[in-house]
DNA sequence: AACGGTGTTTCGACATGTGGAACACTTGGG
DNA sequence: CCCAAGTGTTCCACATGTCGAAACACCGTT
């Protein structure tokens, strides 16, 4: 929320946050007046607050087009995002359980925000794989990873995001009806995992399933990435299904745990 | 460069980068007064800035230890990273070459102050393979993609961090004496590529070309990644040498043709 | 040459940030 | 149980930093 949004004067910590923030998602690269335009900011104030982050590497800027871009000083914080989650220390194992059990591509996703973003993942070991790079990130009505983080957060969130969400097409198979929408997220809450097939990368079937903390709050969704021709296999999908919500059950268990 | 260190009046956004920073590397998590310290901020500084990155997920608190730690919002930097970075577009394809032919675990690093970090993998195909994940990062005088980018550094950059730097040891093999580390980096400046076994990771060697720019200043290396069983074959040991040397040359070139 | 943009700089006016001190709380030792 | 030594958090008088309209310099297009 901008002050240009909501109105609220905002310190010039959160300006600059709101700036670096412009950093991330479709567009990569912004003019000081694009900015100012987008934030409500002063073109003077942005270019004082780029120069800053710039001069910390937070944001750098091409000498050609003398547009600004993310900074490299990012990198410096995967390892640690890594390291200090305590989601990729103890899922780590059942992640592995899975993978071995499935020979699937298994992945960790947490809610950022409205959005899902992939935070581990271990490939499958066949010739016919899926998946995606850690970082990867969806909106939360496109594949099963996704909407499983939205069928079983709590009922206020699952009504604002149903409110001021507008439903992009990802592909031709992402479901966009509203009413569509919630009669899936009722389905996936009352059988208690999600597939999807080709709602964010054609081909690609997707299974996936809760992981809470002790107290009943959702964390993240453990997902498999299924080829299409193995997710349309029975037996594989219910074998799939079956130690996939085991897992998960377990995961959230050692959450409790380690509370 | 913090308050405490140079003594410079620091604004305050200045001051939120310099507690943003501390949330890397290898402390965790702070609490308030023990960021004050370091910084030379007061508590009431420190408390309120982390108020407000905390409301905006750049920092999250242990609500049982009360200490802080990096926030989630880095994930969504992720994508953006890899997307906004040419070094990464461009290198891509010949990334792919190389591991191609010669069936290896590559590797894009780049420099980051005085890190490298790795930007971009692809894995090797065989059954024992190396590599490491997307944000791995290390001194520059440990490994041989580390220690490309600094051989290939202008004079200046390297006396100064010769002069500035502490050769702690990452592996038992790793050097730690000035004058033969000195030595190492002109030896490697001179064959035109880096090779090392077990600075970083014990079993592992690395093999490491440097990639620049038009101006003929460095901006990555391209590495391999070679389990020790296979980096002590002589013919393979070559084959890779002229495989990676004539890709990050290439490289370098399309990085030149793209400016 | 003129226009319509861009990034950048200036500086008087004004708003915000600071940090020493105190508070509330926790933990551990005696 | 008491006390010491920490922690995170809050307060508020005071100090200083930030703001943004306007202008400048530059670039690409017509």
């Amino acid at each position: 929320m901008t002050q240009k949004q909501n109105q609220k004067k905002l310190t010039s910590i959160e300006k600059a946050l709101e700036i670096m923030l412009k950093f991330q998602g479709k567009k990569i690269s912004w003019g000081i007046r694009e900015l100012g335009g987008e934030l409500g900011f002063s073109p003077a104030t942005v270019q004082r607050i780029l120069q800053v982050l710039k001069s910390y590497e937070f944001v750098r800027q091409d000498p050609n087009t003398r547009q600004y871009f993310i900074g490299n000083v990012f990198y410096r914080f995967i390892e640690t995002l890594h390291h200090s989650n305590r989601l990729t220390a103890i899922g780590r194992k059942f992640m592995e359980e899975v993978t071995a059990n499935t020979r699937e591509t298994v992945h960790l996703n947490i809610m950022e925000g409205d959005l899902r973003i992939c935070i581990d993942s271990i490939e499958s070991s066949q010739v016919l794989k899926a998946g995606m790079p850690i970082g990867n990130q969806s909106p939360l009505y496109a594949g099963a990873s996704a909407k499983c983080l939205l069928a079983f957060s709590n009922d206020e969130y699952k009504n604002e995001y149903f409110k001021k969400t507008k439903l992009l097409p990802v592909t031709e198979n992402t479901i966009v009806d509203p009413a569509q929408l919630k009669t899936e997220i009722k389905k996936i809450k009352g059988q208690g995992y999600a597939i999807s097939l080709g709602e964010r990368t054609p081909g690609l079937g997707s299974l996936s399933a809760p992981v809470f903390d002790y107290k009943g709050m959702i964390q993240a969704s453990l997902s498999l990435a299924i080829p299409e021709i193995r997710i349309k296999q029975k037996d594989h999908l219910s074998t799939c299904i079956q130690i996939l919500t085991s897992a998960a059950n377990k995961f959230s268990k050692a959450l409790g745990l380690a509370h």
